[in-house]
DNA sequence: ATATTGTGAGCGAACATTCACACACATATA
DNA sequence: TATATGTGTGTGAATGTTCGCTCACAATAT
C-alpha cells in the first residue's frame, strides 16, 4: 500500500465496498466514481485500467495477511496458541470489514484475468505456507499430534476457516463471526492436539 | 431434470460447460447460442430469460447430490462407511464433470439474484443436514468420537472437501482430485474416529 | 395444418475507455 | 515580484462494443 497515493488507497476501498454489496458485477466505473464523488473519467487519472484497481484490492489483502502473520508470531512462541491466535486475529479483522471478507476468499472474482489469478494464487500459497510451519511446529514440541500429515492438518484448518467466512457472509453476516469461529477453531484444536 | 426437455437439458450443461471456462461472465446468451449451433434469439425458445437458465444449472446441482447421497445410503449403513462413500463419489464425479465442479462451489455466482442465492442457500443446508445426521449415526455406533459436536465434524468435514476441489480447480485440474481427496478424507477420518 | 423451433434484424441500456479542455497550485525563470 | 511553465485532478461529451431481449417471419416436424 505504499506504492499507492491517498486518492488510489480512497478508490480501491470504495471498489471493495461495491464488490462486496452484490459481487463483481457491482463494481463498474460507473458506480464507483459516483461513490467517491467524481466523474467516470476522473478515476482514469489514478488509474490506467479497471483491472489495476483490482490489483490493488489483491494488494490489500495481501499486506493484511502478512501483518496478521507477523502479530501473530510476535505475540507467543507456543505453535498452538499461534495458530489460535491467527484464526482469532482473522475472525476479527473480517467482523470489522466485512466488505474484505467478502471479497478475499471469492477467488472467482479474478479468473478471467491471468494477472489477476496468478496474484490470488500467490497469496494463497504463501498463506497456506505460513500455517503449515506453524504446525510444524507444533509437531516438534509434541504439541499437534504426529501421525497426520502438517500439509493436511493446515489443509483443515484453511478450509474450515475459509468455509466459516463463506457462510457467514452468505448468512448475510447474521451471526457472530467472531464467536462461531471461535467454537470451530476449539472443535479444530481437539481434533489436532496431542 | 424431469421437468426440462431434451434441448433444455443440452442448453444447461453448454451453459456449465461455459461457465466452467472462465467464470459466469463467459456466459452470455451470444456465446451459449454459438456453442449450441443455433442464433441468439432461438434460446428464448427454450428458457424466457436468462435467469431461468442458472436455475436450471442449480436444479442439476441439486439432483446430482441427491442422487449422490441415495446411492451412498443404499450401499452400506455404516455410518463412518456412509461418509467415505460421499467423500468418494463426489470426487469420482467432480473428476468426470471438472465443468460442474467449477461451478457447484462457487456460490457468488448467483449472489446478485435473490431467486438464485436462495435455491443456492437451499441446496446448501439440505446437504450440510445430510452429513450432519450421518455424523451422528456414526456417534450412536460409538464409531465416531462423542466429545465434539456432530455440526462442527460435519462443517469440518463439508470445508474440506469443499477446498480440495477449489483448489484443484484453480491448478486447473492439474492434479489427481480422486486421489489427493482420498488422502485428505484419511486424514479427517482418523481425526474423527474413535 | 398446427405446433415447435429457428432466423435475422434491431432495440435500448450498460459497459470501459479516450479525448479536448479547464482550473488550482507549485515550481522555475525573468 | 511578476510571469511562465509544469503537474495533478477534474469535467463532459463521445466512441465502439457487448449485453439481454423482442419481434415479424420462415422452416421443420408431427
Amino acid at each position: 500500500m505504499k506504492n499507492y497515493t491517498k486518492r488510489q488507497k480512497e478508490i480501491i476501498l470504495a471498489a471493495i465496498d461495491l464488490i462486496a454489496k452484490n459481487g463483481i458485477q457491482e463494481l463498474t466505473i460507473k458506480k464507483l466514481s459516483q461513490k467517491i464523488g467524481v466523474v467516470e473519467s476522473a478515476l482514469y487519472r489514478h488509474f490506467p485500467k479497471k483491472q489495476d484497481i483490482l490489483l490493488g484490492i489483491l494488494a490489500v489483502f495481501r499486506e493484511n495477511k502478512e501483518a496478521i502473520l507477523q502479530a501473530v508470531q510476535a505475540e507467543s512462541d507456543v505453535p498452538l496458541e499461534q495458530l489460535r491466535a491467527l484464526f482469532i486475529k482473522r475472525f476479527k479483522y473480517f467482523s470489522e470489514h466485512p466488505a474484505v471478507a467478502s471479497v478475499i476468499f471469492a477467488e472467482d472474482l479474478f479468473r478471467n484475468d491471468s494477472r489477476l489469478s496468478q496474484m490470488v494464487y500467490e497469496i494463497m500459497k504463501t498463506n497456506q505456507a505460513a500455517i503449515i510451519h506453524l504446525v510444524e511446529n507444533g509437531q516438534k514440541r509434541d504439541d499437534i499430534r504426529k501421525d497426520l500429515p502438517a500439509t493436511q492438518i493446515a489443509f483443515i484448518l484453511a478450509s474450515a476457516l475459509r468455509l466459516i467466512v463463506t457462510q457467514w457472509r452468505l448468512a448475510e453476516y447474521r451471526f457472530d463471526l467472531n464467536e462461531e469461529g471461535k467454537k470451530i477453531w476449539e472443535t479444530l484444536e481437539r481434533m489436532v492436539k496431542n
